[in-house]
DNA sequence: TTCGCTTTTTGCCAAATGGCAAGTGGTTTC
DNA sequence: GAAACCACTTGCCATTTGGCAAAAAGCGAA
């Protein structure tokens, strides 16, 4: 929880009062491995941060193939804001690649925070949009990179990730097929 | 500016006195096709919404290859956010493809909205939020599909566009070389 | 340990893409 | 109009990646 709140106060200042505030409405939850945060259908209700491990976000493709959108890492936010903004059923599922801690606001709740807490609009928009560019740079890099960098970028920032995974989710994220990353890991050893 | 006006209005309710503070602030800008909005080192100081035309964001990737990073169309913002609101130098170029109509917000007087129109906060990071999460839909879909794919996606989205820019830069948002673009053009006729 | 299941690797070949350079076509400049 | 310039196309060939299926490896249950 004091991660959380030294994270928020990078963006904007909270008196003592306000972030009590804050903290009695944060609740951690806690994932094991392989956990569903969020299915495809349901409306994100729940707005996160995620303390530690990473999950994965990924949707089904019109081929019915499974497309992992991006990885989520500690410090970052964890909600579908299409979703949480517009009470709409999600598109994408949401699931632990590690066991996770992440301090989750009930939507009632995030709401009460925005009425109440007069800075907290200014915050939440610089948060949102940091985590939000941090996603466009990823992604872009897989775009202009040959996939061998940018598997090799993925081992950087994520290292110890790569075994413990699928196969399967690693290639769809890096926009190849499993054994092209196969023989990718071999050519690097 | 009728268009910017209905189009924050989706996003939150304000009053005429503060519609009418945003208008005054409002600055029409108006580009030629090829003129830059924004060049690398420079530190993004305006807040922009696109009303009419079509611009590029690209930069030099480690290699002095310029990359063009994603097209931002009408009823879109334009600003480097990072740059905006860290005032640190810009890395990215932005480009006019097309002759375009942009209404600018001054930081500082952008900061006065800020300041003044209590529910500023809220609506910006909304139409934020709606943005960058565009830009990763795009991107992602680029990741996801093949080359000819994401052609075909780009013509749709841009009509007439395709056949007015260089043939590099939309090859560099792609991910594939110019003579690749080349060819798939040639197979799709 | 063995069986059964899942994941990963590999072989084979086709298709897509890259790298390079030459050719083509159009436009500008003088 | 000729020359120079620029963007795009094409040819040639190497490399990468895909599609498919079989083999190998990993892993948990009995």
């Amino acid at each position: 929880m004091e991660d959380f709140i030294s994270y928020i106060l990078q963006f904007g200042n909270l008196n003592q009062q306000q972030i009590d505030l804050i903290s009695k409405k944060a609740i951690l939850l806690v994932l094991k491995k392989d956990d569903f945060y969020l299915e495809a259908g349901q409306i994100s209700k729940r707005f996160g941060f995620v303390t530690d491990g990473i999950l994965r976000v990924s949707y089904f493709n019109n081929k019915s193939e499974e497309i992992t959108k991006y990885f989520i890492d500690e410090n970052n936010i964890v909600v579908d804001l299409e979703s949480f903004d517009n009470e709409i059923p999600s598109i994408a599922y949401v699931q632990a690649m590690t066991d996770c801690k992440i301090i989750v606001f009930a939507k009632k709740d995030w709401q009460e925070l925005l009425d109440t807490i007069i800075s907290w609009d200014a915050i939440v928009r610089k948060i949102v949009s940091k985590a939000l560019l941090q996603k466009v740079e990823r992604i872009s890099s897989i775009v202009a990179q040959d996939a061998t960098t940018s598997y090799l970028t993925f081992l950087e920032k994520f290292p110890n990730l790569a075994n413990r995974i699928p196969l399967s989710y690693l290639a769809s994220y890096l926009g190849i097929t499993q054994s092209s990353l196969s023989r990718i890991r071999k050519n690097i050893k």
